[in-house]
DNA sequence: GTTTCGGTGATACGACTGTATCAATGAAAA
DNA sequence: TTTTCATTGATACAGTCGTATCACCGAAAC
């Protein structure tokens, strides 16, 4: 409590301006700032050089910290909605200062539009990496039920990821730059079932891509409901069963 | 400009308490005011006493209000969003004062919930007007596609509602107030559904409880890509044509 | 005449929100 | 040594939010 903030210069005890906003000033220049740095190297240097340099940041550098950030928007998104989502709660659920949000992001609807796209890209790894830890990738339909079982809330993974993507569709709703990112990423779903289900050997009769329509969307709405308790998950899951059997009949 | 407010009540002209909170008073005590009061009845009761009595307020008297009121969440809720609907902007939507919301409804959360279930029961007296007009109500195959048509933004009001609702389903997967209120409305629209596909005459193999789950989240689902501009609402309303051909194979 | 009652006008408070500003930091380049 | 660079710390500002408070209004009851 002895060197408590003078408003003298640090180094050269120089008179030093006053600023009425903003950070409150401790050095007269930059070089004064520059010479107190080294000085505080040359301490450093002594014992903790090699400790002290890398640090990457837990969770990969550069833009990782981007990613960290956006990671927090889900979290609070999925459990207390996105209208909780404030630049200041961000900042705390990353464990970083609000400056940092703004610098990364520069405005609040630059974070909400970053951190869909993260999102978007994130889940199609996700599914990704699950279909291809499938046991038997040549089984269709082992293919066509995991695309569609990636809607439903079966863990904590997905069950947050609806959340968050229903809590951005509504809000997409609204907003023109959000809806951009939607459009621009996720027609090729139904498309990808429709295309699952004419190779696997459709009932004779059945449009494939009007079933995909309906399926893909269907079961999202039908994942929504479970998410709200209107349904069982297990319920869920002998519905679809009934579908897939209807439009690829055994054998 | 003359008789601005002074600190000396209008009737007696006795100093009156300074009130540093809230609205400043003008009279010294209620017997004061009461004497105002008459002698402006009074100056009234002489040209236009029939006149000023009635007025019920334009949109139904009472509980009028809370409606009105209503309906002004329900249409900024649309527009912009739930999250813009804060307690100012929606009693300068409905045209009151923002403490007579205060009054009608308590607190914010008081609003959204009693709008919500106002807005249930407007839904469905909206949905029973129209299945009342349909030209032949033994048509069962017509009446499911009315039925199943509500879900789709085919006109404004619809659009408006499927907005309105899928913004307060997101809300209410963060507020338990309004899950409740989610809950103890909208089971029997499935089963209303599997009742009809049953009766009209189902293909053979086909479950009708399985095949309206599927269609009325299906539709739902449908609806919202509409809204986004995901879809077109031709394109929605021909699958819809294939299931319901699918499912009620003809005469 | 005074009180009571449902409803409303006019403020005010404190907590928050998004954004802006100024300065410091650590390291590398000039 | 001085400058530059990308990043972060520490505030400040103006506005909005939900809510609370006090007084007024009209009319009916006592």
């Amino acid at each position: 409590m002895r060197d408590e903030n003078q408003d003298r210069c640090r180094v050269c005890a120089a008179p030093l301006a006053v600023a009425v906003r903003g950070r409150p000033p401790v050095y007269c220049s930059r070089s004064c700032q520059a010479k107190a740095y080294r000085r505080r190297a040359g301490e450093r240097g002594g014992r903790a050089a090699a400790a002290a340099a890398g640090e990457p940041l837990a969770g990969g550098a550069g833009q990782g910290r981007r990613r960290q950030i956006a990671e927090a928007v889900w979290r609070i998104a999925a459990e207390r909605g996105l209208e909780a989502a404030s630049m200041r709660e961000v900042a705390a659920e990353a464990g970083v200062s609000l400056r940092v949000v703004q610098y990364h992001f520069g405005s609040k609807h630059g974070l909400l539009v970053s951190a869909l796209h993260l999102l978007h890209e994130e889940n199609d790894r996700r599914a990704r990496a699950r279909m291809a830890a499938l046991p038997d990738p040549a089984d269709l339909r082992a293919v066509l039920g995991a695309v569609l079982n990636e809607f439903l809330p079966l863990d904590e993974q997905r069950r947050s990821a609806l959340r968050v993507f229903v809590a951005y569709y509504v809000r997409s709703l609204t907003d023109p730059a959000l809806a951009e990112v939607f459009l621009h990423a996720s027609q090729p779903v139904e498309q990808l079932v429709a295309g699952l289900i004419a190779q696997a050997g459709a009932a004779p009769g059945t449009d494939p891509g009007r079933e995909a329509d309906l399926l893909v969307s269907g079961v999202t709405g039908l994942g929504m409901d479970v998410l709200h308790g209107r349904r069982t998950l297990a319920d869920v899951r002998t519905t679809l069963d009934y579908h897939l059997g209807r439009i690829l009949p055994v054998h």
